[in-house]
DNA sequence: CGAAATCATGAAATCGGTTTCATAGATTGA
DNA sequence: TCAATCTATGAAACCGATTTCATGATTTCG
């Protein structure tokens, strides 16, 4: 491999004016520049990552967290951010917490070690105050997640307009026992604030909430599945339901289906998401504005990086869609 | 930030002696390492990942290319190499390259600029020619995809096998027209060996092969719904379809139901991976060792670059699995 | 016209680690 | 017992770039 020596050589200059000529430094006459294109030319040069990187202090890399590759809204965004990154000219880190602690422990040394520039985090597993030490090493904000603590750059949807949006439009239906069905991550706003729209809706019509029709644990399609279990083994089941997920929404309308169940007659189903599946099984859901929250995320983190500024909270808010199909 | 200098001084010891213990080097006695140990814990001290990349000559990160995330097959594919590499203490960068030519090549300049120590290919966009001098600056390798030119290890599917069972299963259902749908790329071997298996199959049961039968552009739910239109219009329409993926044959069903056919009656389906949607609207499939493929790439790249292994050709191939449901 | 500002270049310091080489004391073995 | 080997440590070289500083040539301007 020829290193910025060699080229140096070559080209009968020093290291210095080669290195001016690579980073477009003004202050070198013409004639000097092409003998330095020409020697890199000939030599096939490429400068070494590594070493700019430790010189210049910088990595020109960011760090995404997410739960699961493969959960398709955190691919969207992380396709959108991806290609974002690259015609700015960064690399992206992908980092799988698999929705364990430690596992995102483990990947903020990554910011701690100086391998990134940046940290984005889709969603948390740990406490703020065990992310936030690491706010020293580097730049770290939100986009989905959002937390009251973090005083970092936050890009989130109204979840609790989510929450609203989905339970008023199953009202306006005409159904007044509505289920609620959700993860389990207590610890974050996302859950609570969504769960807090869906009260407001019930609240406003003067319905009343129903505890028995809360459904937990709901992540999967099989999740989805058990849950209509659930709601079929009831004595007095609801007659519409509002899912946390498009899969779960999905599940629990097969095994419906399974059961001979009419959907939406027998029950209603709303999603939230809004993935493809959604539309191709015609599923009413909440549409999020991905590609907009992704974006808006990484534009901020690279103006964040590149102007060096401070850490401190600023929140972007982004609204819902309804998507109505046939499972309402 | 504290550096390696800095943990020295403290401890009152060589920066030599502070990297011995860092890298577990024998010969430092119980005392040191201790004092060093302390002096480390003293200073929250973590050694600065670019220093040691320009020193030892390796990043510890791999490059995955695909083209997008969003498509399941390869986000599954991520899912599993990224948690085996950061099992292994690797990072993982990815690389969408869009389907695009270009784009592929700017990633290409990763490995030449050492900003990571290897290269995992699940599509390629370009002629081998184009991408074969890059072996130059570190190891390059398929997964899924697949090159006769390409001297390098690829882990791979049976694609002939692949086109064939699938196509055999409908002719075992009684079917004599029966179409083929894929994507357009005519470089790729992936794709002209499935369709290989395709005619294979229609040989051996003395079935005629109806050009008219073959359906291209087939990527999206979308492209299959103007699929089923193509299909819907023909005078002499096959009475089954064989499809590249599970979204194209999900797009020609949701298209064929609103159009009053009967699926498998009236068109028989198949479609291709086994996704997550595949079970949930009963699509009969063919199933992919995904995970087995991941790993296996992941496991060969990784001991490629410890063992520094000569870049040579070695082929590892894995079997398809046919899903029989309901679409035929 | 002479001082100040600008342009053009290279030597040397620097980023923060790891590796090589030299050295000295402690052990081993013939 | 004395040479050979092993253990333990540090000084200095090195990885390959960028940045600072110094210097001389050229241009601008009062």
């Amino acid at each position: 491999m020829a290193t910025i020596q060699d080229v140096a050589k070559l080209a009968g200059l020093s290291r210095t004016t080669v290195s001016r000529v690579i980073n477009q430094h003004p202050y070198v006459t013409d004639e000097k520049k092409r003998l330095v294109m020409n020697a890199m030319e000939e030599l096939n040069y490429v400068p070494n990552s590594s070493a700019r990187r430790l010189r210049k202090q910088q990595t020109e890399t960011i760090a995404v967290y997410v739960p699961r590759i493969t959960n398709p809204f955190f691919s969207q965004m992380v396709e959108v951010m991806g290609n974002y990154a690259a015609e700015k000219g960064y690399q992206l880190i992908l980092c799988q917490t698999s929705y364990s602690r430690n596992q995102e422990i483990n990947y903020l040394e990554l910011l701690k070690t100086k391998q990134v520039d940046g940290l984005i985090l889709t969603s948390i597993e740990n406490e703020w105050s065990d992310i936030e030490p690491y706010m020293n090493f580097g730049p770290i904000m939100l986009c989905n997640e959002y937390n009251d603590e973090a005083k970092v750059p936050t890009v989130y949807l109204n979840q609790i307009e989510g929450g609203y949006i989905g339970t008023r439009h199953l009202i306006e239906q005409g159904h007044t026992k509505i289920g609620y069905c959700s993860g389990d991550n207590t610890e974050s706003r996302v859950a609570s604030d969504r769960y807090k729209g869906y009260k407001k809706a019930l609240a406003e019509a003067g319905l009343p909430l129903n505890e028995k029709w809360f459904l937990t644990s709901a992540y999967s399609i099989e999740d989805g599945k058990r849950i209509f279990k659930e709601i079929a083994s009831m004595k007095d089941p609801p007659t519409a339901v509002f899912t946390g997920s498009d899969e779960v929404a999905a599940g629990i309308w097969k095994e419906a289906v399974n059961h001979q169940w009419r959907v939406p007659d027998d029950l209603a189903i709303i999603g939230f998401d809004d993935q493809p599946v959604a539309e191709l099984i015609g599923l009413t859901t909440i549409e999020q504005p991905i590609e907009e929250i992704a974006k808006r995320a990484m534009e901020q983190m690279i103006e964040t990086i590149e102007k060096k500024l401070p850490s401190k909270r600023k929140e972007i808010q982004l609204d819902f869609k309804l998507v109505k199909r046939r499972s309402t």
